[in-house]
DNA sequence: CTGGACAGACTGACCAGTCGGTCTTTTTTA
DNA sequence: TAAAAAAGACCGACTGGTCAGTCTGTCCAG
């Protein structure tokens, strides 16, 4: 077995031209000759372009949860385990951003049986998000005016937009980012209170260290 | 001349079948049949597909330009042009749900040429955010801590995201979403001092009236 | 009687998926 | 254990359907 499979170098391949040119500007050719192989060869791995576009889904929702999963069970507080989940997924796009980007910008195109795979894990995620806002808010640390689901969603909205504009040689790297992104929302839901707890200084930008 | 144009029917039937289906899935003759023309109707209003996607794309960005440069002159300090210009730009899903969908989900398939054209007006969105912000740091009423690029696109994604999953019939008016975005934006940007400003008050979840 | 607005049959390019075939690796059997 | 058979991996010419765009008209207003 070579280092690298056929059924990935299609992967990697397609991957770098969808989040170019978009799933249906990409042809199967095209993938076909960037990696290396032949129409039989992509056909012998996948079903159809449909099914290696689901591929490319299910292996980023599934790492994604995993990451949420973790920061979830590693940390106590609500407030903690919010800026890890905020940390963690803003730090994925280091590796991940042609899959965050396929993901938002082609799952559309996905045929509805891989669709709703697809929706179930993705809600699950959500669900996280939003049980810890709940859980935020019920504890105390998290400001009672804030509704669940909006608050969870400007959060979402501001973390996934980063697939639209960010650049792995821009002038931030994913760890200010996520660094900031995390101040930005920490001081938005947090209650003034809670703002204030020593163990919640190191949320903050430019906190006085140790 | 008709109520409504030939190109004006076409524009909304293809509004609609785009936001459900995205361009790819949808046919020139699904957008014919749905307006109530034919092809010869088609091409004589459009030079070409493209062109009808393009023309969604202008009228939109022409008109969200048109708002944030009312926010920007109709309002004295940068916290408050911040603050119109979320809650104008949140509000406007009421309306234009669908462009907002269109034209950040499709933007990649126009043609160059097309695309040039509108990447120009929403750079010119994104300066107008970006200097807001940078104002409201040098006037000191924003976090000094904070980069402006980082900050702008963090305020950018949490409030165009809502396209991905706003619902006219859902539990929030975009007036409640507004109000629940323009707080959580301004509790992050704005100091400690300039949160506690009484004329500051409105911006927040309830604050006392009058 | 001319030019704009529209109708709809038609065409040609493009592209996902197929299919017969080759080469290599693994398994079976004598 | 060697030969034979089967399975798996991959090749690339070909096909059939789809769809953007064309072209020849018709109708009607001015």
């Amino acid at each position: 077995m070579p280092v690298t499979t056929t059924k990935q170098r299609i992967t990697d391949a397609a991957l770098q031209l969808f989040e170019e040119s978009g799933f249906h500007a990409v042809t199967v050719d095209k993938i076909v000759q960037k990696s290396g192989t032949s129409k039989g060869g992509f056909y012998h791995n996948f079903k159809s372009k449909d099914e290696l576009l689901y591929t490319i889904h299910e292996s980023f929702i599934t790492y994604i949860i995993e990451k949420a999963y973790q920061a979830h069970t590693s940390w106590n507080t609500p407030a903690e385990k919010l800026y890890e989940t905020v940390h963690s997924f803003v730090r994925m796009f280091e590796v991940y951003q042609a899959h965050v980007t396929v993901f938002y910008q082609e799952s559309l195109y996905l045929s509805p049986v891989y669709f709703e795979s697809i929706k179930k894990k993705r809600d699950r995620y959500k669900d996280m998000m939003f049980s810890v806002v709940e859980d935020g808010k019920s504890q105390g640390d998290f400001r009672q005016e804030l509704p669940v689901p909006i608050t969870s969603m400007a959060i979402f909205g501001m973390i996934n937009w980063t697939y639209k504009w960010y650049k792995s040689d821009g002038a931030y790297s994913v760890r200010e980012i996520a660094d900031i992104y995390a101040d930005l929302i920490m001081q938005a839901v947090l209650t003034e209170k809670a703002r204030n707890k020593p163990e919640y200084q190191r949320f903050f930008l430019g906190h006085k260290v140790g």
